[in-house]
DNA sequence: GTACGTGCAAACGTTTTGCAGCGGG
DNA sequence: CCCGCTGCAAAACGTTTGCACGTAC
C-alpha cells in the first residue's frame, strides 16, 4: 500500500507535508521521533514545513490512529509508529526510545479498580542506563 | 520524628517554606500533588510562597530523596511522597493519581538489554476511566 | 468558489533562571 | 557577617491557536 493510500484510508487528505512526513514515518521500520527530529529530517529532504504545521500533522496522524503519542518526562513528546500494544525501553544515556514487544513482559495481578471503571491503557517504561 | 528533623537529616535547612510544605506532605498519608495544588494549600494556611520558590522547594525535596517526581502527560508534574518502589493508577476522569503497591503487580520477563546497561527504574501507569 | 492546508506570530502553561534583597545561623 | 533562601520578573521550553493567505479540487 502506498503512503498516499494510507492517508486516504485514514480519511485525511494527502497533502505535501502529510505525504512527506508519512513517507518518512511509514518506511517499514518502527520509529520513535519527536516533532523537532522530524522537522530536521524533513528539512534534509528539502521540505520546509513550519513547526506549527508539523505539530498539526502529528496530531492529525494521532487522531486518525496512524501513530501514537508517548510522553516520557517533562520534555518533548515522542511519536510512535508502532500501533500494536507494546511497552517501551528508554535509554537514559542516549535519550532513545525502543519498543518492548507485548509478549516480552507478562503482568499478573490487577489493582483494585473502582466499580464502573475499566482499564484504558497500561503504560510501561523500563528505563535503562550504562552501569 | 518531627518534620524539622526530617529536613535536617536530609541535609537541607528547615526554612519557613520548606517546613510548611513538608508539614503538608509528610502528615502521615501518601500524597500526589502538583506544584499548583500545593501552592493553593499553602495559601489556605496563610503561607504565601512564590511559585518559583515552591518549584525550588519541590526540586530540592526530590534531590535529597524525600519525594519523587511523576510525569504523566504533557501537563504539570506530580510529586509523590511514597518513596517505596510502587506503580501508579491514574483516574483519567478525575485527574487523580493513586499508588499501586509493588506486590499488587508481578512483572515477569525481561527485555533484551544492551550489554553494560542495567535497569534504573520501571514506570508503570495503569490508566482507568468510567465505562 | 469553497473548504481546508499552511505559515507566521502570538499566546499558552509549565518550569527554570538571574538577580536583588532579606533573614537566620 | 555571611551564606543561602526568597520573591519577582523575565526567559525558556514545548505546544497550541488565531488569522490571513494559498492551493487543490
Amino acid at each position: 500500500m502506498t503512503v498516499r493510500e494510507t492517508l486516504q484510508r485514514a480519511g485525511i487528505q494527502p497533502t505535501r507535508i502529510r505525504l512527506a512526513l508519512a513517507e518518512y514515518l511509514f518506511d517499514g521500520t518502527d520509529k520513535h521521533v519527536t516533532v523537532q527530529q522530524a522537522l530536521d529530517i524533513l528539512r534534509e529532504r528539502r521540505m520546509l514545513p513550519s513547526l506549527a504545521s508539523l505539530y498539526n500533522t502529528f496530531n492529525e496522524f494521532c487522531r486518525v490512529g496512524l501513530i501514537r503519542k508517548v510522553t516520557l518526562d517533562g520534555g518533548a513528546a515522542w511519536f510512535d509508529t508502532n500501533m500494536a500494544p507494546h511497552y517501551h525501553l528508554y535509554h537514559e544515556d542516549e535519550g532513545r526510545l525502543e519498543d518492548i514487544p507485548l509478549d516480552a513482559l507478562k503482568i499478573t495481578g490487577r489493582p483494585q479498580l473502582p466499580r464502573g471503571a475499566s482499564v484504558r491503557r497500561i503504560d510501561i517504561v523500563i528505563r535503562v542506563g550504562r552501569d
